[in-house]
DNA sequence: TAGCCATATATTGTCGACATTAAATAAGCA
DNA sequence: TGCTTATTTAATGTCGACAATATATGGCTA
């Protein structure tokens, strides 16, 4: 996979991606069927695109298809959930323990100065920035690490389905001082190439993430 | 996915699991290019079912595909190995980790007696159990985890990828006693409902395992 | 001769029609 | 009436043909 939604070049893709941004917000609801049938006239393009386009977002995890029968978006649970953050644990604390042992300086230096801005832009209140920032952060964590299945695993993959329970279940949530200070924190340890510290603090960074977004759907 | 080879119902089913084998032990050479039509033929089924089956063979990363160009097998590198074992330390950790919680007593049990089965057979010389019994073991941790994104990714993605450079690059390897009663270890761990031992064993376990097959590759 | 451009060829991408399967419905029997 | 079974229906699975794209070939110009 690894396909970049700007180069886009059969059409295929583009239907993969509009499916893909379409249940990620809900326009195409959770748990709802996915007939083949009404979504090639409905995109305007023939079943094999559509089915190409699925087969594809089940092995994202963002569909669910049995054979003979059909496909259907995921269903969003607190279980569901749970085992994302489980797996988002595991595989961004060793993409931070890879990006503090093979990020270039400039490569890093450049992070440092994303996240000054980003955290300017906070401080004065510019709450849009707050996601746009936090993807940005684990997006480059992920690509420093230079692994290409955790790449794949995580941007083409879970962080879809993060998307989509944030979009959905709408937790843009607070936190945002917190956690920037956690990015701080995991930017200084790959600096100092502390590869130990920088898996810690980010599986620690996500845990917290978890915790909050577990509160709230108990409590909200 | 998570498609049993057992109840393979449609016909892209059987052909991906031929593929796969194919691919997986060499008879399909690693870096070869795969025609769609050649394939068709010889596999004697429509271009679709191919086209179907080489896509989800791409979701693992078995082979990579490129837009009007065509497909290729995965070529296998010592890069690749490394990063392959980077990812499965970060997520059979995690595994062992969420075994240690949510496995059952019972299912505690079997794994212990699986393993006494093994170690007599390998004990007595039967050397054809060695890597089966390998297998049988992480599965049943993977599993146990209870987390359906670990075990998609594992047994239905990297799994194959860690067979296919075991097959072609002929390391059924020693340790095999060794690695037994690290095996041993961690179940122990996991009997003692002990996450954080777990974790850190079966971490250990696979980096001895990277080790030891890096070993063979710049020695032998 | 070397490099570039146009043509030719072969492969992949896309489509609509047919075959097959699962479910929904209706009929038959106890 | 209630359940089982046959039929119908509507969806997915599969196929072969056509269109679009990339590579290979050949010819032209400097």
């Amino acid at each position: 996979m690894l396909v970049k939604s700007e180069h886009a070049i059969t059409n295929a893709d583009r239907t993969f991606f509009k499916l893909r941004k379409d249940i990620v917000e809900g326009v195409i609801p959770a748990g709802s069927k996915l007939s083949e049938m009404e979504l090639s006239t409905k995109y305007e393009v023939s079943r094999a695109v559509i089915r190409e386009a699925i087969n594809r977002l089940a092995t994202c995890h963002l569909v669910e298809r049995k054979a003979n029968v059909g496909a259907r978006v995921v269903a969003l649970s607190p279980e569901g959930l749970i085992q994302l953050y489980q797996v988002r644990e595991a595989l961004e604390g060793m993409a931070a323990r890879l990006a503090a042992r093979y990020m270039s300086d400039d490569e890093i230096a450049d992070m440092q100065a994303l996240l000054d801005s980003h955290f300017d832009k906070v401080k004065d209140g510019h709450s849009y920035y707050q996601e746009a920032g936090d993807v940005d952060f684990h997006y480059r964590i992920v690509t420093g690490s230079k692994n290409d299945h955790l790449i794949s695993v995580l941007i083409d993959g879970l962080y879809h389905l993060v998307r989509m329970y944030r979009v959905q279940l709408g937790m843009a949530g607070p936190r945002v001082s917190t956690a920037f200070d956690e990015h701080r924190h995991i930017v200084n340890a790959i600096a100092n190439r502390d590869e130990e510290l920088a898996e810690m603090l980010m599986r620690r960074h996500i845990l917290y993430s978890k915790n909050n977004i577990e509160k709230k759907l108990n409590h909200g």
